[in-house]
RNA sequence: GCGCCUAUGGUGAAAUGGAUAUCACAACUGACUUCGGAUCAGUCGUUCUGGGUUCGAGUCCUGGUAGGCGCACCA
């Protein structure tokens, strides 16, 4: 219905700037910043006064009369205004139906289809087997599956992906770690072939208590410190990457179990954020396949070998991108080697059309190699490639100022940490409340924190860096996650009052009251989604919820819906649509409701 | 050295080139404890810097300052 508006102010438009003589351009309607300027507001009498040689007011004036004449079924009135907008006022009759329409269209409500027809492939978080998730690989996981939702929401066919580094130096060093420093005596040799033959004289994560992931990562670092001290035993790790490589059975019984590990560990934390893939691609399976992809290009003269044997790209003078190495000049494959085997494999396995990787900003040089390597050998076009960076999450230091996480220095915080602080702190306010028994506030509690937690991270533009603080950014009050959670349960809590019914009638009232405003932001958010869509940023359904919550419970601490007026159904409607479409939208943020607090 | 990114109240953030820069936290002052007060109302306080483009700039271009990241055989 509004949509329907829009569009026909537009096309009608669009037709009259053609008949003024102005052929092309396009007419944008937006949202007005305050309600005395109407719902929506164009600028299209501004951008072609130039064209037209006159003032933009005067054609601003021009234009409004025209589309006044029109009549244009649900809107009131277009007025011209002081630079040159022309502003568009809604019928009441209009802002009402579209209670009806957010009713109607329910759970689908804000859908769109911008990306109809299409096939994404959409890579994020690849967890590191060495390293337990800490709050980089949290911002990942959720703008990930923030872009995940809004591709689905705008009606393209998403695959999910991810990659499982799980070969090379790093997990040998965790092999090694354990093999050394996980036994129950000292005597026991750090030896595979003894190891496979005696298990169980090595300690479990259990019997150290600990959740296997931080296990191998006590490994890894236990590891690390002996070949930092030790250069024989860094020769035994680079020998176990060869003997590995070469397929030997008892290196790849360990490999397998301290992976296995890893991944348990890991899978635990990424159940509880809910974060899923389609596909996971191990590396192990495709990371010899690229050195086929090296000697083609080699062969067609698309790259050009060194005289130590190294292969190196022709990436300067076409794409202005600086050279790098493709295969090192012992024959080995590097990162980007795999990466142009993969990628490829992903476009013939889901005919995908686009491919995005959400990977930090540190890589932008290493994807637009990448990218520009697989146009040249036609796996596909760069401009269906697509990375998204997100910004850094660092720490504060004692003065104040940003410090990054770093393993070695210990001061990397655990997504479980954080959730667990987050959700001891909502569980203390229920007892302090005598709310809830301890069954329910476990799991309302375990609800709240990643509602409080997701929404602190996705309510900032994802390109934005931002120093983390327990205290400061996940917080429970003001502009956050359990504030919009409280407004749904408000809509919730009356809804339940009343007795869920199925239908309500109501006569739409002629003058708008206090609800006005709240009427007013409810048209928006289908606008919303599909700026967050062209962005490919979820923020901005954070902050629409934000907005919508406040005017929510503005308008309920100023207004009483169960009065038993003949208002009451009207008032109703309002409280459904607003729980819907904040439904909706914490739905895109991967954010559960919860029906109490 | 070259390249990329960032700079908004004391703090954390918002703002497809659009109208008087919007919120929250903190601090201070208030509100029938209600259809759920984890709420609502109020006070206080902001676009790093010089130039340019534009009818209009936090936003675009350019010089500078400050910070982050990257630059070939690591992942």
């Amino acid at each position: 219905m509004i949509r329907t508006i829009t569009e026909t102010i537009q096309d009608e438009t669009k037709k009259w700037l053609i008949a003024a003589g102005v052929a092309e351009g396009v007419v944008v309607l937006d949202r007005t910043i305050q309600p005395e300027f109407g719902e929506y507001t164009t600028n299209a009498a501004m951008r072609c006064a130039k064209i037209l040689g006159r003032s933009p007011f005067e054609i601003a004036e021009a234009l409004a009369a025209f589309l006044r004449q029109q009549g244009i079924g649900g809107l009131a009135d277009a007025v011209a205004v002081k630079p040159g907008f022309v502003n568009f006022y809604l019928t009441i009759e209009a802002k009402v139906q579209h209670l009806s329409t957010i009713r109607g269209e329910d759970t689908d409500f804000g859908k769109n289809n911008y990306h109809a027809g299409e096939k994404w492939v959409v890579e994020y978080i690849s967890p590191n087997p060495n390293k337990a998730m800490h709050l980089g690989h949290l911002r990942n996981a959720l703008v990930g599956a923030g872009i995940i939702e809004l591709l689905k929401a705008s009606g393209a066919t998403v695959v999910s992906d991810t990659v499982y580094n799980n070969r090379g130096i790093a997990i040998a060093k965790v092999m090694y770690g354990y093999l050394a420093h996980m036994k129950q005596a000292a005597n026991i040799p750090t030896d595979v072939a003894y190891w496979v033959e005696h298990q169980s004289e090595w300690f479990t994560p259990e019997e150290k208590n600990l959740k296997p992931d931080l296990f191998v990562t006590e490994c890894y670092v236990l590891g690390e410190r002996d070949i930092q001290a030790n250069p024989e035993i860094d020769q035994f790790v680079r020998q176990l990457v060869v003997v590995w490589e070469a397929g030997d059975t008892t290196v790849w019984k360990l490999w397998r179990y301290v992976l296995t590990l890893a991944y348990t560990g890991i899978d635990r934390t990424l159940s509880r954020l809910g974060t899923t893939w389609d596909k996971v691609w191990y590396e192990h399976e495709h990371y010899q396949k690229g050195k086929d992809y090296v000697e083609k290009g080699l062969q067609a003269g698309i790259f050009r070998q060194l005289a130590d044997g190294a292969v190196l790209t022709n990436l300067e003078e076409t794409y202005g991108l600086t050279d790098t190495v493709l295969l090192k000049n012992d024959g080995t494959s590097l990162y980007i080697t795999q990466d142009i085997a993969l990628t490829d494999l992903k476009k013939k396995t889901y005919e995908a059309d686009k491919l995005i990787w959400v990977i930090g900003p540190e890589q932008s040089l290493a994807m637009k190699q990448l990218f520009a390597v697989c146009e040249q050998l036609g796996i596909g076009k760069r401009t269906d490639f697509t990375h998204v960076p997100y910004g850094y999450v660092g720490l504060r230091d004692e003065f104040g100022a940003f410090k990054k996480m770093a393993s070695r220095a210990g001061t990397v915080v655990l997504i479980d940490d954080v959730l667990d602080e987050v959700k001891l702190n909502i569980k203390k306010r229920f007892t302090e409340e005598g709310k809830h028994d301890e069954a329910t506030a476990e799991i309302l509690g375990e609800k709240l924190a990643l509602a409080a937690v997701k929404f602190a991270f996705l309510r900032s533009d994802r390109e934005q860096g931002m120093t983390f603080d327990v205290e400061q950014s996940v917080d429970i009050h003001g502009d956050s996650g359990v504030y919009v959670l409280y407004a749904y349960v408000r809509t919730k809590s009356i809804w339940r009052k009343v007795g869920n019914p199925k239908e309500i009638s109501y006569i739409a009232p002629t003058v708008l009251g206090e609800e006005a405003d709240l009427l007013r932001t409810l048209l928006y958010f289908e606008g919303v989604v599909t700026k967050a869509t062209a962005d490919l940023s979820v923020h901005h359904i954070a902050q629409y919820l934000l907005e919508l919550s406040s005017e929510f419970n503005r308008w309920y601490a100023r207004e009483t819906v169960l009065d038993g007026s003949d208002q009451e159904q009207y008032k109703l409607a309002i409280v459904a649509a607003v729980g819907t479409v904040l439904e909706n939208g914490l739905s895109l943020l991967g954010i559960e409701t919860v029906e109490e607090i």
